[in-house]
DNA sequence: CAAATTATGTCAACAGTGCTGACGTAATTA
DNA sequence: TAATTACGTCAGCACTGTTGACATAATTTG
């Protein structure tokens, strides 16, 4: 006589653990370092009207001058429309530049100007010293064993994309 | 009688590497780990009707049963009326309960159900995976490696929080 | 006990960022 | 010449975050 929809409803008093065969632990802490991490340009960003999307826009099109349209939509993985909203601001606010592209003239070649560059980094500098921080007393392996891992988390037909963006020089 | 809007809106042609004393291979291998990271729950969410935020009240539900609305509203750091919209759908299709606080009436403890345990671990299971994947030639020295670097990037004033959530057994 | 505070819920409006679908234009390719 | 490609744009919708305001019940304080 026990009503399913009220023993389904019952309370479970037990907390989930890593026990489960499943690693929480890893995933919360992806989630509280990712959050954390993000946080800083978000604060800078607020100031121009702008969010996370311009950032990552502003970012890649540093990282990579003269990317298409089409270049720029295959690395962030959203449509055009989403990035049309977000690359018209950027422009219209002198951060970033489109130049018709020289074998086909259909394309438009994504550059930062000094504005944009020095928005990208301001936006990098912060991250870059939590980053720094939180490697402070780790050895050169031990970046590399973290690089490695970050990137065996991405899916493998997206790692290419990773190695064609600039690396620390020598 | 250069124009200085328009000779700041010149292309820069050359693009930013790690030479500028900022770590952008380490932002963008943070930037692409996340996002596949949280692209396998999505998947099962979007069946749901439920997005992300859903996935996080729903594990730190998991994790930490009988908290209660501060508390949560606390580790997540949004406000309580995000939280109600999320908070209340998990309630209604059964996979969350409120129980009056039995010191403090005024308090909800929340707890899963059955139903609300399933889908936390459904949820966690892909990632945990790819964790698993990216970490499977790693020593257990390089796991808690990797483990420190993560905590050493959330805000200091933080990770008492994470400490207080479940860790592997012995 | 009365008053202030606390924990929670809720209504309304808005912003940012993703989506789909549809349509248009210019340039290239077949 | 016709089809395809690269890009832009309009409209509408979903999810998740925000602020501000107000309500209720329970606890704490004076």
């Amino acid at each position: 006589m026990t009503d399913s929809s009220i023993a389904d409803a019952k309370p479970i008093r037990t907390a989930v653990a890593d026990e489960d065969g499943i690693d929480f632990t890893m995933i919360e802490l992806l989630f509280f370092a990712y959050r954390d991490f993000t946080s800083d340009p978000d604060q800078i960003l607020a100031d121009y009207g702008f969010g996370r999307a311009h950032h990552r826009v502003l970012h890649f099109v540093n990282r990579r001058p003269g990317l298409t349209v089409a270049e720029l939509l295959d690395v962030l993985k959203i449509t055009k429309q989403s990035l049309a909203r977000v690359l018209k601001q950027l422009i219209d606010t002198d951060h970033i530049v489109q130049v018709q592209g020289p074998r086909d003239r259909r394309q438009r070649e994504l550059y930062p100007t000094a504005k944009g560059r020095a928005l990208a980094l301001a936006l990098a500098r912060p991250q870059s010293r939590r980053i720094h921080g939180a490697l402070r007393d780790g050895s050169v392996a031990d970046r590399a064993l973290i690089e490695r891992f970050l990137k065996a988390m991405v899916n493998p037909e997206l790692r290419a994309q990773i190695d064609i963006l600039p690396k620390k020089p020598a």
